[in-house]
This record gives structure tokens, C-alpha cells and sequence, in this order.
RNA sequence: GGGCCGUUAGCUCAACUAGGCAGAGCACCUGACUCUUAAUCAGUAGGUUGAAGGUUCGAUUCCUUCACGGCCCA
């Protein structure tokens, strides 16, 4: 056996110990009157030579404990905060101090007493009774290294969080985004909605989805690869603004931006225009970000990124001729501007190179030439009609579509665009889909009739757009993985 | 899917280059200590070196396969 396993069984026999010595070692009848944050605004607000008399109860997890025999600190944590505690035999007693000695690292303690300064200064509470709370039968890993091992972290991100402060703050950093960009949205009247997670239809995006089963029905469904056809027959409904924050699950490879649940808010708008979107995303950046980090500067892997100020907005065919050198003549011709993929390394499916459109030509090489170089935030607009299939077409240029995408830190971060809700039109560019769909099996080669119905019935002019949440946390929270903003990262399971 | 790197005590890491008894710090256990904060001091103990196989008198070290993870590429 392992030694890991000896500490825990010795932990196991001692909790015999004290069960049998009449301890209880999960109890729940400890009252706490202050958190840890709570004992030092009131440290904060007395005179500094003044004791505040009155008596705390606080519980917490001991992180660490420096004995003397007959009196210790101990360093223990609470969700607010971490403070010191000194426990003497001649003020908790024989009883208390006797428990107290067999205590560990990682318990919780609970503990009621006054406050006073040590030597060095620190304020710290002079405990008149100790109690066990809830015992640890593990030991913690090692309090000045921590826990480093990544694949460690990841599976048991509990231990994580207990030893790594940063990370504890980087989550509830995200929760604070979140949060923030909800309130952004219900101040403008958007009404947050939940849509199904599991549908008949995986529809919205162009992605691989998860399949399931429903036992009594007796069907087959998928995990939603994106809410938007469902947001969209509620703007049908009569809502005229909603927003939904929720997972998306696409079958697709894992990497350092690719999780396969990820979190995106989608939101909807009547009677705006994607342009309308894009002033109304640069406004919720500048506002969740000065919110969040307390600026509307951003420092990313080492690259200065600022908010502030109007975007840039590019049109894609531009950024194409501008950041990736294409000749403009080549626009129009297919196998020309094939060839300058090739020469520029960009390689193709063997399938693809018979069907490729030109417009999906066109975003392989900004995918590949120009997405890297957007640093700064910058809207890429006008894509082909190819390659967005619920846009509406640009009036000037029906070739186009009035959407744009927003790169940051050389990532996609956003999606907008007005929305086509002309029933026949849409219905045809359904229909051009699937005859382009690569012949397989993953999904039903049907369309999504109920949405076409509900066009039909009638929609609102709307843009509508979606963004990645956690991108946009890895941004405010320079953080270089995805997984380091996803609690629980999807990983293989461990060797048994 | 491909390339590179990693996996050694509960945790953080040595030892591998050039094969020769697998080590340290912290944690644990025993003892001392009533102002420490990576407390200190003394002592004890802790290992299927990710798994399987191969080469060898001898493998943590060299080779092969596999598992898991990290980074990069597709």
C-alpha cells in the first residue's frame, strides 16, 4: 500500500480515536456570528489602540499550524478571507486543548474568542473555545509549493481551489463577468431566456453534435450546438429582446481553445441592425471590462489590448487584400485565389477542393492569414452568403451579408448579424446546405420546418449575435487555456 | 491525427547526460517548546520510479508498445 494510503488510515484510526473519546466528527451545530472579512472591517473601523471587546464565533479550514506545547497559531480560511488564530491551554482548557492537539491540517475548526495584536502587530483572534467542525481524512498537499501538476488540478479542482488563491479568484472573477454582462443586458430591456439543451434538430451553427436517447420516447436528440433557431421564434413570439447564458456542446477536437461544453451568450434585438450590434458589443466590453479588471486596458499573454475608443471595422474582402496580400482581381475567380491558398500553405480536403465555394475559399485564408493578426479589437464584416446561412443579405451586394465577426488577441470572440427573416429565402439557403453537406450519418438530413413556419408567421426585423464566454474570461483573466477558466475541463478518465 | 515534452514518497522536485544500494524539502508519526507566520530543534518512518514487455550480471536511467497529461501543428 501506498504511504498515501497509510496517512489516510491513520487519519482513519484517529478519527476512531475521537469518536470513541466522544467527539463528534461532522457535526453541524456550530453557530458562526462573523466571517473572516466581517472580524476585519471591524478590525478596520476601531482605534487602533483600542481592543474591541466584543466576542467572534467563525469557522474555517486550517491551512497551517505552528504548535509552541502549550499554545498555537493557526492559520485557517474562510470564503471570505484568511486570518490567524491563537489557542492557549489556560484559555480553552484541558478538554479543548487535548482535541485541538489532535487536529490537522485541513480540518475545520470552529472557534469563538476576542481579538487582540500580536508583536509582530497582526490582529488576531485569542480563542476561549475551540471545537472540531468537520474532519479531513486526506492531507492537503504541501502548503508553500501548492498543487502544480495541471492534470491534477483539472480533475480535482477542488484542491485547486483550496490551494491556490489565484484560481480562486480567477472563477469568481468569471462569475463577476457573467454577472455583469446580465445586468448589462436586463438595463436594456432583454428578457433572459432558456431554450432547449436537447433537440430534435441540432441547428444554428455548423458543428458536429453529441448524440442521445430518450428511452420512453423512444427518439434520438442531440445536445444543442447553438440556441439560435430557438431565441429566434421567441423574437417571433413577441419577445422582442432576449438573451440566453448557457453551455453549447460541439463534437469536436479539445485544444487550448476548444472545450467541448463551452459557455455563449446569445442575444437578440427587433428592429436593430448589425451595425447597431457592434456599438452596442463595444459598449458592453468597455463597461464588463473597466467592471472587472478596473480598466479598459487589458494586458493578454503579454499583448497590450485596449477596449477603449471606437473599434475598428473592416470589411472582410478588405482585410483579405489589406493583412493577407490577396490580389482583389482574384475575388472572382476561384481557382486563382485556390492556388494562392495553396501557395500560402493552406491545405484543402480532397472532397472539399470539387464543392469549395469561393466564399469559403475566402474565410480558410483570413482564417489562416488575417485572424492571427487582429490584436486589437476589430469587427470583420461583410462575409459571403455562403458561409452564413441565417444572415440577411447586404442590399448592395446581395453576394454579402450584413455580419460581422469580432477578433481579439487573434480569436474569434463574436458573431452578429441582422437577421434574414424572409421565410422563402431562408428555406432556400436550408436547402443549399444540405445539398452541400457531406454525405454522413451524424445528423438528420432534414430541415428545421417549425422554424421556417415561424418566419412565416412573421418575425421582426432583429440582429441577433453570439459570444464566447469563456474566451472572454480567458481574456480578462490573461489566462492561456480554456481550462484554466472551465471548472471542470472535459478530460479522459484516469488510469483505474 | 502528427511532432515535441512530461509521469519518481501525500505535495514540490533531485538522481537519467555516461546503467551500479532511489534522495531532499515540506506534510505525516514520536519528543521538546505559551508570539509563530515556509516557526525552530531532535528522532522515526514513508517507493510496484504511470503500465506492460525487451536489452543487460544489473534499468528510474537504454529500446518498444500502451495509458494519462502539457505545448505546438492539422
Amino acid at each position: 500500500m501506498s504511504q498515501k494510503s497509510d496517512v489516510v488510515a491513520a487519519r482513519k484510526e484517529k478519527n476512531e480515536q475521537l469518536s470513541a473519546a466522544g467527539v463528534a466528527l461532522f457535526p453541524n451545530d456550530f453557530v458562526v456570528t462573523h466571517c473572516v472579512a466581517e472580524i476585519k472591517a471591524v478590525v478596520e473601523k476601531s482605534a487602533t489602540d483600542t481592543l474591541p471587546a466584543a466576542s467572534f464565533s467563525v469557522a474555517g479550514r486550517m491551512m497551517a499550524v505552528n504548535r509552541f506545547g502549550k499554545s498555537a497559531f493557526i492559520r485557517f480560511r474562510d470564503r471570505s478571507g484568511q486570518m490567524q488564530a491563537y489557542v492557549r491551554l489556560d484559555k480553552v482548557g484541558e478538554d479543548a486543548y487535548g482535541l485541538f492537539k489532535k487536529l490537522d491540517i485541513g480540518d475545520f475548526v470552529g472557534m469563538t474568542g476576542t481579538l487582540f495584536q500580536t508583536k509582530t502587530g497582526e490582529w488576531s483572534l485569542l480563542a476561549d473555545a475551540l471545537c472540531l467542525v468537520s474532519k479531513a481524512t486526506r492531507p492537503l498537499p504541501e502548503k508553500f509549493h501548492g498543487l502544480k501538476d495541471p492534470e491534477k488540478r483539472y480533475r480535482q479542482r477542488y484542491l485547486d481551489l483550496i490551494m491556490n488563491s489565484d484560481v480562486r479568484e480567477l472563477f469568481v472573477r468569471r462569475s463577476r463577468l457573467i454577472q455583469a454582462i446580465r445586468n448589462f443586458l436586463n438595463d436594456r430591456a432583454f428578457l433572459e431566456v432558456e431554450t432547449p439543451m436537447m433537440q430534435p434538430l441540432p441547428g444554428g451553427a455548423d458543428a458536429r453534435p453529441f448524440k442521445t436517447y430518450h428511452n420512453s420516447l423512444g427518439m434520438e436528440l442531440f445536445l444543442r450546438i447553438a440556441p439560435e433557431l430557438y431565441l429566434k421564434r421567441l423574437v417571433a413570439g413577441g419577445f422582442e429582446r432576449v438573451f440566453e447564458i448557457n453551455r453549447n456542446f460541439r463534437n469536436e477536437g479539445i485544444s487550448t481553445q476548444h472545450n467541448p461544453e463551452f459557455t455563449m451568450l446569445e442575444f437578440y434585438q427587433a428592429y436593430a441592425t448589425y451595425e447597431d450590434l457592434m456599438d452596442l458589443t463595444q459598449e458592453m466590453f468597455q463597461k464588463v471590462a473597466t467592471e472587472i479588471t478596473g480598466a479598459e486596458d487589458i494586458t493578454y499573454q503579454g499583448q497590450q489590448i485596449t477596449f477603449s475608443g471606437s473599434w475598428r471595422r473592416l470589411p472582410l474582402l478588405d482585410s483579405l487584400e489589406q493583412i493577407a496580400g490577396v490580389d482583389p482581381s482574384l475575388f472572382t475567380q476561384k481557382a486563382a485565389l485556390i492556388d494562392f491558398a495553396k501557395e500560402n500553405g493552406i491545405t484543402f480536403g480532397a472532397k472539399d477542393f470539387e464543392t469549395i465555394g469561393i466564399g469559403k475559399v475566402m474565410t480558410k485564408i483570413f482564417d489562416a492569414l488575417v485572424e492571427p493578426k487582429l490584436i486589437q479589437p476589430t469587427f470583420i464584416t461583410g462575409y459571403p452568403v455562403e458561409v452564413s446561412p441565417l444572415s440577411r443579405r447586404n442590399r448592395e451586394n446581395p453576394e454579402l451579408t450584413d455580419r460581422f465577426e469580432l477578433f481579439i488577441a487573434g480569436r474569434e470572440i463574436a458573431n452578429g448579424f441582422s437577421e434574414l427573416n424572409d421565410p422563402e429565402d431562408q428555406k432556400g439557403r436550408f436547402l443549399d446546405q444540405l445539398k452541400n453537406k457531406e454525405a454522413d450519418d451524424e445528423t438528420p438530413a432534414v430541415i428545421d420546418e417549425d422554424y421556417i413556419r415561424a418566419l412565416e408567421y412573421g418575425m421582426p426585423p432583429t440582429a441577433g449575435e453570439g459570444i464566447g464566454i469563456d474566451r472572454l474570461a480567458m481574456l480578462l483573466t490573461d489566462s492561456p487555456s480554456i481550462r484554466d477558466v472551465i471548472l471542470f475541463p472535459h478530460m479522459r478518465p484516469a488510469e483505474a
